[in-house]
DNA sequence: TGAATGTCGTTTCCTAGTCAACAAGTAGTT
DNA sequence: AACTACTTGTTGACTAGGAAACGACATTCA
């Protein structure tokens, strides 16, 4: 045998191609919400910050799969644009709570309208079954990796 | 109407979960590769230019989807590391042309297998037919983009 | 009570990108 | 030939995030 096979290409993997459209998902949001003054990280930050109403950084951290110290320099940040406020925890002087301005509130709606639009443009050439089928496929894969985090590897 | 509905939930979106999956992929590739020395970048970098032979640095920022600055940096650096080679180009003096070494070369099939590894372990959960059919959607949601990126905004 | 240990959020240092300014070189036009 | 306009790759300023060290505080345990 004169050869080895050649080295497998950058496309067999589904990794790759999950890559791209997640990228080019990510970076046409990010363009939307930029006008708005917010990336995708603080959108993030403030639609979580929505429905827990008040949470400690560590927690926001662990829901946003960020380290602490991301987390910290975000908040700051949403602090100074006056969408996000700190305040102090009675019961533990160490800790913080966060907690949306009224800014910050009214702004969530507008973001989530710009998030619905970019998420039906970008998959309106898929099916609503492919959109499924889609959605399935990727919360098995999430699930199944939930499962196996902490031992594996 | 004494409320609007709530803005719509952050696990509503297909970008979502997409961005959560692929984050998980390259992440996990990320921690094998830094064994080898090497980063994402720097793997796609290598095997693009191992199928290229000799190529102009625009041209791979161009397949990469990476500014020219970013690739005049990874260049740099994998060059440090006697992977890369920069050439002059003997009929435009402004340009360049990079090419692996012989280590740079070597590397490559290490780094595929593990490519391979990692991709295998990440969809294993996924039956044959719905790692195509996951391959398919994605495909099709990049070349039907791939048609409608200039014009459209 | 006091000491060791653990946890909270912040900060510093580092990496890896983008963007915009740039010098060097090419090409086209008079 | 000379002027203009473009293109090439590099550089500097800036941004976002991770890792680890840190000070402040809490908890546990003797």
């Amino acid at each position: 045998m004169p050869n080895d096979k050649p080295p497998s290409d950058l496309h067999h993997h589904l990794g790759y191609w999950l890559r791209a459209v997640s990228n080019a998902v990510s970076q046409n949001f990010a363009r939307r919400v930029e006008k708005e003054g917010v990336t995708v990280a603080e959108w993030v930050f403030l639609r979580t910050l929505y429905d827990a109403n008040r949470i400690a950084p560590s927690m926001l951290a662990e829901r946003m799969g960020m380290t602490r110290g991301a987390i910290s320099k975000l908040a700051e940040r949403l602090d100074e644009k006056g969408l996000v406020e700190h305040e102090a925890n009675p019961t533990d002087r160490r800790a913080q709570v966060l907690a949306l301005t009224e800014a910050g509130r009214a702004l969530v709606p507008a973001l989530a309208a710009i998030a619905d639009a970019n998420d039906a443009a970008f998959f309106k050439m898929l099916a609503p079954d492919e959109q499924r089928a889609l959605r399935a496929l990727l919360m098995k894969i999430i699930s199944e990796r939930k499962l196996t985090k902490a031992p594996i590897d």
